[in-house]
This record gives structure tokens, sequence and C-alpha cells, in this order.
DNA sequence: AGCTACACATAGCGTCCCTACCCATGAGCG
DNA sequence: CGCTCATGGGTAGGGACGCTATGTGTAGCT
């Protein structure tokens, strides 16, 4: 898979990581990896930065912690947070079947 | 839709538009915004040199015609075109699945 | 002492789509 | 005739954003 597909839509993977649990940037990553099977090997040059942005736009809060020594900033969702994830699904949804639909939805090449 | 969510797909949309026909530039995007019931309004400038990345990879061909006193640039799939085009849908049904599966879209998620 | 794993972070780059323009022709209208 | 609109193609410049590469520091093992 291209990295560059990613575009628009890592902030919706970020969200929805974080729904329901707080998890470190570096357990976020591990947590995509398992969650993708092995697909998604974000490196922390792109998730860090992201994690910034979306503390910035206010969607996850972050706390610092630290385990065995080694600091950890943690991050949680927001209410604002939930509500963009309930945004980005939806629009996720959206997305998909828009491109379904044109790439081919309606069988007219289903089978080649 | 946000348009940026495009990003990486654009390729896609436009071969899967021209397979099995050829369109000039304004009947692509045309033919997109019917295709994707209005949700697809691309700007001319997001089009015509998205179409000249197509040619200058050998994805598709042009051929200028006249009709009614006005130039059109023709465009039609070649043979490394519908490749390339097989290779996107597969790449977008993995694409898809991928992120469908971290956002929980088989209802893992479905009530918190 | 050196190496690896853990953990966070920044800088710079390249891609790619968007916004904003520009050009040309033909038809309809005043 | 001159204006505007629809059709049709095109370029220029910018901004967003993920990637690569690199840097910092601790802990634990050998």
């Amino acid at each position: 898979m291209k990295p560059d597909a990613l575009r628009g839509h890592l902030d919706a993977l970020l969200l929805a990581t974080l729904d329901g649990r707080e998890l470190h940037g570096y357990a976020i990553i591990e947590a995509l990896q398992q969650g993708s099977g092995g697909a998604l090997d974000l490196p922390t040059g792109t998730v860090y930065p992201a994690l910034r942005r979306l503390e910035r736009a206010g969607h996850v809060v972050s706390d610092w912690s630290t385990v065995g020594g080694r600091k950890r900033r943690t991050y949680q969702l927001t209410q604002a947070g939930q509500r963009a994830l309930r945004a980005e699904r939806s629009a996720w949804r959206e997305f998909t079947t828009v491109i379904d639909g044109v790439l081919g939805g309606d069988g007219k090449w289903a089978q080649t």
C-alpha cells in the first residue's frame, strides 16, 4: 500500500485508536500495527506531529507520566475529539461510498 | 466531503472514468459529477494537470479533435493504464479494508 | 563500554490537490 | 456591433501533510 493514500485519513485512525482508552504515542503506533494486521507501520515522524496537531485542535489532551524512568506522553480523547471521531467515521463512509461508486459499484466491470 | 480526502485516489477515479470510453477533460468532470451523484465536483485546475500526469506516466493517450470550432483533447486508456486501473482498484480495496478495520466498520465498536 | 529497545521530538522535503487566474471560440441578446 | 455566458483547455502559486532522516535521553543486557 502506498503510504500517501493515508493523506487526510490519519486523524481518523488516531482518533479511533484512542477511542475508549488512553495510550502514549509509541503504543498508538503498535496498536495501529496490530489493528491493521501489520499493514500500517507508521513512522514516529508521522505520528508525533499528527498528535500535536490533534492536541492543538483540541481533539486530544496529553498527560506526562514516567514509567520505568522513561517519560511518556499519554493521550486521550476530549469531548470534541469524540465528536470529531464520529464526524470522521461518517465522512469515511461517505467517501468510500462515493469512490466505490465511481470505481465500479454497479458491476459494469465486476468480473473481468 | 472535504476535498483533500481525494489525495492519492484521484488517479484511480480518472482511470476508472476513462475505462471503456474516451472522453475529453470537460466531459470527465461531468461524468464524475454524475457518477458520484453530485458529490464530486472537481475543478479544472485539478483535473487537467492530473490528466497530463497520467499521460506522462503512459497511462492515457490524448488526441486533439475539433467539435463545433472548439478544440478538444480526448483521452483514452492505454494498456498500461488498464493495468494501472486494475492495480488502483485492488489497492483501493486493500486500503478500505485496512481503514475499515481500524475505524471499526464491522461493528466491533458499533455500540460503545 | 557498547548495543538494543523504548520514547519523544524536529527539520526539511516532495507530492499533490486547490484556488485563482488566463486564453480562445461560438451562440444568444441588447 | 458589443456584451455575456457556456464550452473547452491551460498555467501559476501556494498550502497541507505525511515521509525520511536525524537527534536526544533512559534502561537493561552482555
